[in-house]
DNA sequence: TCTTATACAAACATGCATGTATGTAAATAG
DNA sequence: CTATTTACATACATGCATGTTTGTATAAGA
């Protein structure tokens, strides 16, 4: 029993939230056992048991590493000269980060297919806060693009956000588990540009 | 013990697959535990054990149940004298039917939202066979729609129906959870329309 | 330098879900 | 009418995941 000092015992933990990461995305959250996360992460349950209170816990701690990386990448810059051409790039560089980031994609699959929204778990979902901070910003690109001219007429900036907050929400749904194959990146970059351009006046 | 009847004994079938549904959408499949269905449907798990070989294969019956209502009730019409308004019906009715029978709903949101997709529930996914058919649908319906000149040009079906296969995915995703609200039907059928008529020439 | 808190490992206790085996009364086949 | 099968209920055996407790060597604080 080597004592560690404080700077090992945080890579210890953060070695338990990748181990962690690895497991749940192989096992799914439930059948996950803290025992198979420890060995996976070369400690005893003890280390998992002093750092995180408990799995859900340490899911949760999971998720907020991989929440970051998404939100300050993808942006929507107010002073575009191009605001719909923004939205089209901020929608690629989205899907590029779940391409490129494999911990980041695989988290997202953990919470889209490996998780049950139950009990502790239900208010994950409840997360709306952050999809709809994402709908906002979707709407007020709308916005900048209408007033630059860009907009097909008869639609206001708020049904086009709607439908391309569902079409991410579709891209996640459908897509995800099929990312890691190179040809995906081009093909979704397709199917944005055609969502694009079908707002396009 | 008194012995049951043929009919009663399917009849105790059903009761278990009902069961199951409320039981799984309430706990989650993995915590839904055969004790819970079995006293929830008024049996013992003797009776479960008896009807299915394990909590999976009572899974995939019940999911089978709700498969057909779906499948048969939302219909492109190849004789349409409006192809696009029968796509606009057609995804109008796919709500509609979430809507308004609630045992179908459960089970799509046990399976969108309390299900893992990991070892043999995995295939629940790889059901893509049942998504690629909608899709392929969605195409041929947008060929028609195209034949009878109604699309905007620029656009090819294929390109119109994945994005409105990605359209229903995001619906399903977002407001599979917050149906019951009547106010949402309402909203849906907007955003169906608005989704619609961006197609259209 | 001495003390205390830390960062775990190891051992323990518990409960619960599963699967199977056995029992049984009545339905059904012949 | 008898034999067999059916449709369960009940009882049993097993394993595994969880949470807690205890032990301990050392880092950090005073």
């Amino acid at each position: 029993m080597v004592r560690k000092t404080k700077e090992e015992a945080e890579i210890t933990r953060r070695q338990i939230i990748d181990a962690a990461r690895r497991v749940f995305h192989e096992c799914g959250v439930s059948r996950t056992t803290l025992e198979k996360i420890a060995t996976a992460a070369g400690v005893t349950r003890g280390a998992v048991y002093w750092h995180f209170k408990n799995k859900t816990d340490l899911f949760f701690a999971m998720r907020d590493e991989a929440k970051l990386p998404m939100v300050d990448q993808v942006v929507f810059h107010e002073d575009d000269a191009d605001p719909l051409g923004g939205i089209e790039r901020a929608l690629q560089i989205l899907i590029r980060i779940l391409a490129e980031q494999p911990e980041v994609r695989e988290t997202f699959e953990i919470i889209s297919f490996k998780c049950e929204y139950v009990d502790e778990f239900a208010q994950v979902l409840q997360n709306a806060s952050c999809q709809l901070e994402f709908l906002d910003k979707l709407t007020r690109a709308y916005e900048r693009a209408q007033s630059h001219g860009q907009l097909r007429a008869g639609f206001t900036p708020s049904q086009l956000a709607h439908d391309s907050f569902l079409f991410v929400g579709g891209l996640f749904k459908h897509w995800l588990g099929r990312m890691p194959d190179t040809r995906f990146q081009e093909w979704a970059n397709q199917l944005i540009h055609t969502h694009v351009a079908l707002r396009r006046a």
